[in-house]
DNA sequence: CAAGTAGTTTAGAACGATTTTAAAGTAAAA
DNA sequence: TTTTACTTTAAAATCGTTCTAAACTACTTG
């Protein structure tokens, strides 16, 4: 499937900002940026697209699973392409995160889901610290 | 140990602004909040706290070990008055944090830490969602 | 205690990330 | 083709947070 008709499997139109970001962010290499990361790219790669743009297909992207926002206590938001159920090592000095495959972990407990919920994902961050 | 020793063997001066934080925080209950809540609540009580002075606050406390700062993909930092490794449910609609205590959580399989890094701590995120 | 000094608080300005505005442009539908 | 709904954009606005610099306060030293 190419990126036009993923846009229009996700019901989104595939107008020209959207088809460019598509060409750099599904092009199957996982990986996590911000909006300023993705406009550097957008930029090297000959084009050029308003931040506002560039923050509104990340979000059009994100709510239609095309990809994920990271949990993250920085103050920019970081985007995951790894749309998979996945884990994270986080480097809380740097910020850089590891992407670890769900079969990597496996728990052996869980918690009983509260009372009108449903499960709706699982994830494990393991924090780790350049040793000394 | 009353709040006063607490600050002091945190190395921090048990200021008036301080002690009606640690007032609200460290009372044993474990609440998940925001600076502003935070301000709410000093309004409350019948204080007043400039918000620079509460961010400041906060920090000191955050890297002092007093409280902790969950990671959130919310504009808005959470903080958490339970500094006890656990784990949450996150209700993503709501952006509502509930506690989940380490032992209701069993890791059968972690993976390799990556090398000349040491493991800082493992955190387990079960988002869930109302049943319709 | 008194004086010194290092740390703290504050209002307000500044900052950086993100969202809104509103007008012009474009894709899809009719 | 005409109409419609959606999208892009620059610029302004917003919002959470940090900075500035002056006033204040806790602690140290004499
Ligand atoms: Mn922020
Ligand atoms: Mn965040
Ligand atoms: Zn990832
Ligand atoms: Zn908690």
């Amino acid at each position: 499937m190419n990126n036009k008709e993923k846009l229009r499997k996700a019901g989104l139109r595939p107008t020209k900002q959207r088809m460019i970001i598509a060409d750099i962010l599904l092009d199957g290499i996982n990986r996590h940026f911000t909006a300023e990361n993705l406009q550097n790219e957008i930029n090297s790669s000959g084009n050029s697209m308003s931040i506002a743009t560039i923050y509104n297909c990340l979000k059009k992207f994100r709510n239609c699973g095309l990809i994920k926002q990271v949990e993250s206590s920085k103050d920019t938001a970081i985007f995951d392409t790894n749309i998979n159920q996945h884990h994270h090592f986080l480097d809380e000095e740097t910020g850089e995160l590891i992407d670890i495959e769900n079969d990597e972990v496996n728990l052996r407990k869980l918690p009983k889901i509260p009372q009108g919920y449903l499960n709706n994902g699982v994830e494990v961050l393991i924090k780790i610290k350049k040793k000394i």
